[in-house]
DNA sequence: TATTTTGAGAACTGGCGGTTCTCTGCCTGT
DNA sequence: ACAGGCAGAGAACCGCCAGTTCTCAAAATA
């Protein structure tokens, strides 16, 4: 959250002012990202807005990534937020509800900006994002699972309960709530994914 | 601006063919948007292309609907599919199968292509096309409502498990399916979630 | 036939993604 | 200390498409 400069001043032409090089410049453009996905949200955000905050070229930006999607991704990577540690609230519902919630936050913000703007990037051409669209989803599976299997060793659940479409299919739904309806996704949309249907179908006999 | 062309400048007049007017041009225009659809897909289509294949200009499109989107939804509704019939195989399986292999034919082929470009829009932005959602979901929604009733009176799940949570979530993950991994969604998909979520989650005692 | 309506066709505006070119500050090797 | 080169700044440029507007002519109407 850095955005150097601030923002007033006028342009400083760094052809003949102090010129930014390597780290310091993808620093800057990767706040300024940032700034702009906060300020006018993705599909305001133009390379051209970025590059003029960020008080460089277009040039600069395409020799570092390929696209504004790429781009974006780099600059919530740069922001941190890196995978959240697993809960431990003593109970599957505390844990699971901390999961979703957690999630639910990230897309009221400027992750949910970013996450609304490359998803529909990705659904432009699918093809080009597998492998975002992967890495997007095991870390969250893992932290699931973990959850899940910590529940059916403290006995909470039957341990075979524990099968992929399980381990899934909360997040999803919170997902597409926030695709479908946008933001932001009311917690009761979250209690209801846990206690209607979770818990219930881990917790049968 | 200005260039009224003050002068005649002589004009190109190889407009020759019969002229076509309303409800003919309206449905010539609608066909070759689905055409266009099929064959090239929903970013690739432009609004030229369809003028272009439907022999007229792009300001009779224009004269018609406001933009693409809107274009396209009145393609859909002109290429008729409406609702679809309730499913009765007898077991309860069988009826959401039913639906949602149905729901998922759709989206592998020329509604999904839409369905996409449309939701990708949508994601853009969300405001402007929260009828259009709603209207998508509704009739869904009954259809599963109705499936589970019967099943309930038939004495395959208890009545009180039919709550809406229930009802939506099985539908909701085939889309969410969908809008990650994209088409086809698979078969094993489908009766993953039937015999691994709802159906454990219904006839639990 | 005279008039009105509507479609055809093309030019134009405006904006953005992405590329390329030139100029020059800054760093590094010697 | 200096030369050479790397890399950034800035701007021009290309192509593409959404959406608009203008003119002309064909079909409908009177």
């Amino acid at each position: 959250m850095t955005t150097p400069a601030g923002e007033p001043g006028e342009a400083v032409d760094h052809r003949k002012g102090p010129r930014r090089r390597g780290e310091v410049l993808q620093a800057a453009i990767l706040d300024a990202t940032l700034a702009e996905l906060a300020e006018v949200g993705y599909w305001r955000m133009t390379m051209q807005s970025v590059a003029t905050r960020a008080r460089t070229s277009k040039a600069s930006l395409y020799k570092r990534w390929p696209n504004r999607a790429e781009m974006v991704v780099a600059a919530l990577r740069h922001r941190g937020g890196g995978p959240m540690a697993v809960p431990d609230t003593g109970s599957l519902r505390g844990d699971v509800l901390a999961v979703l919630r957690r999630g639910a936050d990230s897309l009221n913000g400027l992750f949910g900006e970013a996450a609304r703007g490359l998803m529909a990037e990705n659904l432009t051409n699918p093809e080009d994002t597998a492998n975002l669209r992967a890495q997007m989803f095991t870390s969250r599976d893992k932290l699931m699972r973990e959850i899940l299997e910590r529940a059916a060793a403290r006995g909470e659940i039957p341990a075979e309960a524990v099968r992929p479409p399980v381990i899934g299919f909360a997040p999803a739904l919170v997902d597409h709530h926030f695709i479908i309806y946008g933001a932001p996704v009311p917690d009761e949309v979250l209690t209801g994914i846990v206690d209607d249907l979770l818990l219930p179908l881990l917790t049968r006999r």
